[in-house]
DNA sequence: TTTGTCCATGTAACCGGTTACGTTGTGAAC
DNA sequence: GTTCACAACGTAACCGGTTACATGGACAAA
């Protein structure tokens, strides 16, 4: 490997010189910084990063830690991350909380002395933990996680907004008996959307306890509640599933038993996977742009590290749209017309 | 942020013990190693990555070099690299070529000095160009592409065999006028696939020139080519598109023109995508276990790391599975078992 | 007591960049 | 011709760890 000193020996000049050359510094004539240049082509120099960051005082690297996300999620927030990053010459740095909050913590830790900056996002753990994990002086931006106390810079999706306009429009179809199927406990996206489901059943249909069956955000929860409704034992004509991935499994036990949708009962749910709009009937629910999360946090986040302040735009909430399809009697064919974008290559 | 020196002095110890210490070496006694370790506590000391990576010539971390790859994939293989790097204490440094010849060449640029190792998966360049982007020292194992001549490390999915026992699958079920729709002309599991798929004609079915469709692997091409045949004039009694994707386009398109699959034509894919077993009649397709190309790659190259000579298992090809439902008249119901693991939280 | 061994610890020289500061040389101003 | 300003470049001191080598003390063998 060709260190600086190489480059200088080979180009004839200082090592400071050689330096200032490669960084683009103004005084050092054309000659001069031509003779490095050419040293450091032939001998294929690049600059050892660490001792770089030694003195600069910087990495060039932002931190990402992100739970176990479900496969589209994963992609396309790294893909809007990336995208910023990538123009401002930043690299990204993976870290992964298995779920648990222990895990977070390493993660966080692990991360410090590598990374300028950090965008965490930590669905399952508690602000006053949280707080507890993060390095103060590291700047970090919080993904799809309300702060609240904590005045941590975020962008958050509006999950209250968001469920309340999904149960909205259904009542708006005429539906009465919507139940609602939850997301994890301790999952704060779940508990937004369930909030968002109460309180618009309460507020526009003066329903103040309406019902709401357990579920985990997987396919199977969903069929659990589905086998659990078609008994027939809770009255129902809407069924507003946490997220796409229950809803999917709610549509197949509905199916199966014979029920109709969207005749006998509405189905909508939360997310937009590729898979909604596949469906048949294709599944209304609520469209959240994903990649906008990671590009808008990766974008405060170098805004940050520029030394600037964010003011009120440190608190970004993305608000999802409502894509009535045909669960919810919306359109009754399967849409074919590729609006998702192909992403390119594949396996 | 406190230095080693400044943990040294809390401790009333030398760098050198502090160092010794901190990293676990025999020689230090317990109440010193105790003394150094509060102060690590105290002061909240963080080893600089950067000075730490200076003098043992390594950075503990791995680039991840992949192109704009489709939700699922993405995802799928740095969840399966990601498991191995962490339980080796390893990072994963993130880059990403959009496509371009040029970018990846760039991006492997970008990662030299900052990582110990490199994971490549160049889908669309030739191997005469990638091997010289490469860093000869720079141990690298590339992801789904058999590097062929340049005796490099890799692990790739066999393309060629899983089609060819596709194609065997449609003869056998009685097809005899198989379209093929192919991928991007300079994919090399695209060109593999279509070869599979020639070959598997030429010698089980005795028909030396198959009809093959163009395609890019995104559902509009697979719609097109769907297009294309409902006019008639091509005879076909089943398609074998070289990815999932397109067979969905291709579905749909059939199912507009009001022709019956599998009764008028069978249709089988390429990938096993979540989608597939979700559409009615479900999707036939081979099945990749793509967190297993992610993880065996990460093996192959810690091993690399830690010096051991790979021999045979050098070259690590992935064997695809035969799955058959519904399109090719395999079952006739959507599958609703949840068999794909959910992988735990989402938005 | 002396000598030698061994172990815990300290000193200082690295690793490979960056940059403050010093040196040199040129041309302009006097 | 002298002085000064300024630009181009070199020297060396950092950055924060690691580790070869030196030191010193304890203990055993002589």
């Amino acid at each position: 490997m060709a260190t600086l000193r190489d480059v200088a020996r080979e180009a004839g000049v200082s090592v400071a010189t050689a330096s200032r050359a490669i960084n683009g510094h103004s005084n050092v004539t054309a000659p001069t910084k031509a003779a490095v240049m050419a040293a450091v082509k032939k001998l294929n120099f690049v600059p050892h990063s660490g001792a770089r960051s030694l003195t600069r005082r910087k990495t060039d690297t932002v931190g990402v830690i992100l739970p176990d996300l479900f496969g589209e999620f994963f992609s396309e927030i790294i893909r809007g991350i990336d995208l910023v990053a990538h123009e401002s010459g930043m690299h990204l740095l993976l870290g992964n909380m298995h779920g648990s909050t222990h895990e977070t913590a390493a993660a966080i830790a692990a991360m410090r002395g590598r990374v300028d900056g950090l965008l965490v996002m930590p669905p399952d753990v508690k602000p006053e933990l949280l707080s507890g994990y993060l390095d103060p002086v590291l700047p970090t931006v919080l993904l799809n996680y309300d702060a609240g106390t904590l005045d941590l810079p975020f962008v958050a999706v509006d999950n209250y907004r968001g469920a309340y306009a999904m149960t909205e429009a259904l009542l708006a179809r005429g539906a009465r008996q919507v139940v609602h199927i939850a997301g994890p406990k301790h999952n704060r996206d779940a508990r937004d959307r369930q909030r968002g489901f109460v309180d618009a059943m309460a507020k526009i249909a003066k329903i103040s306890n309406p019902a709401i069956l357990p579920g985990d955000f997987s396919e199977e929860s969903g069929a659990q509640a589905g086998r659990l409704l078609v008994q027939g034992q809770l009255p129902v004509d809407a069924v507003f599933a946490a997220n796409d991935q229950m809803a999917v499994g709610l549509i197949a036990q509905l199916a199966e038993a014979g029920k109709s949708v969207p005749g006998d009962v509405m189905v909508a749910g939360f997310d937009d996977i590729p898979l909604a709009r596949h469906l048949n009937p294709s599944l209304s629910t609520m469209q959240v742009n994903i990649d906008r999360l990671g590009s808008t946090a990766m974008m405060m986040l170098l805004r940050i590290l520029r030394g600037e302040t964010l003011g009120a735009t440190s608190a970004t909430i993305l608000t999802p749209t409502l894509i009535a399809r045909g669960t919810t009697g919306g359109a009754a064919i399967v849409e074919v017309t590729g609006k998702a974008p192909v992403l390119g290559a594949q396996l």
